[in-house]
DNA sequence: GCCAACGTTGGC
DNA sequence: GCCAACGTTGGC
């Protein structure tokens, strides 16, 4: 099999948890969950795997924008939550058997020196196709090599 | 707080 | 299966 790394983008309001919180735990790692929403899931369960780099995208918040990069350390298992009766998260149609959502564990590699700001890339002319545009809602969000390829410049430029 | 975009639900 | 009503996301 032909390994191929993808790149993603995955959305997280600062408030609840942010490149911040992902800092302070212990491994620099967490569990990426609560993802309900069925196109999201596909893509976490079917393409996300492990290595694939992600970009922190901070969400409903003053500054939206990308606050750095991930790496997946796990690839999709079934989120726990959707069992959990107490969780915001649960879900009755879930099953053991036939889990509806799924969950991948992620990584931080780096926070961004500076914060990326949403106006910054809309301004980019090589990112006018980027999917996050065209598809607002979605939370996880495929990038291109070429989308990566220019962030990655504008983060050091 | 407003609003656009879009996903979900439920009646038929 | 269609579509209206409603809910949620997320930028501004």
């Amino acid at each position: 099999m032909v390994f191929e790394m993808n790149y993603w983008l995955f959305k997280s309001e600062p408030d609840v948890y942010g490149i911040d919180h992902l800092a302070a735990e212990p491994l620099q790692q967490c569990r990426w969950d609560g993802i309900r929403n069925y196109q999201a899931r596909n893509f976490l369960r079917d393409k996300v795997q492990v290595g694939d780099q992600v970009l922190f995208y901070h969400s409903s918040c003053p500054r939206p924008g990308m606050a750095g990069v991930m790496e997946v350390v796990k690839a999709a298992y079934p989120d726990p939550a959707q069992f959990d009766l107490e969780s915001d998260y649960f879900d009755p149609k879930a099953t053991q058997d036939k889990p509806q959502w799924y969950a991948v564990d992620v990584k931080l590699r780096k926070k961004f020196a500076r914060h990326l700001p949403l106006s910054a890339l809309k301004a980019h002319p090589d990112l006018k196709d980027m999917m996050l545009f065209r598809q607002g809602r979605l939370s996880v969000v495929p990038v291109t090599m070429a989308e990566w390829q220019t962030i990655e410049s504008m983060v050091k430029g």
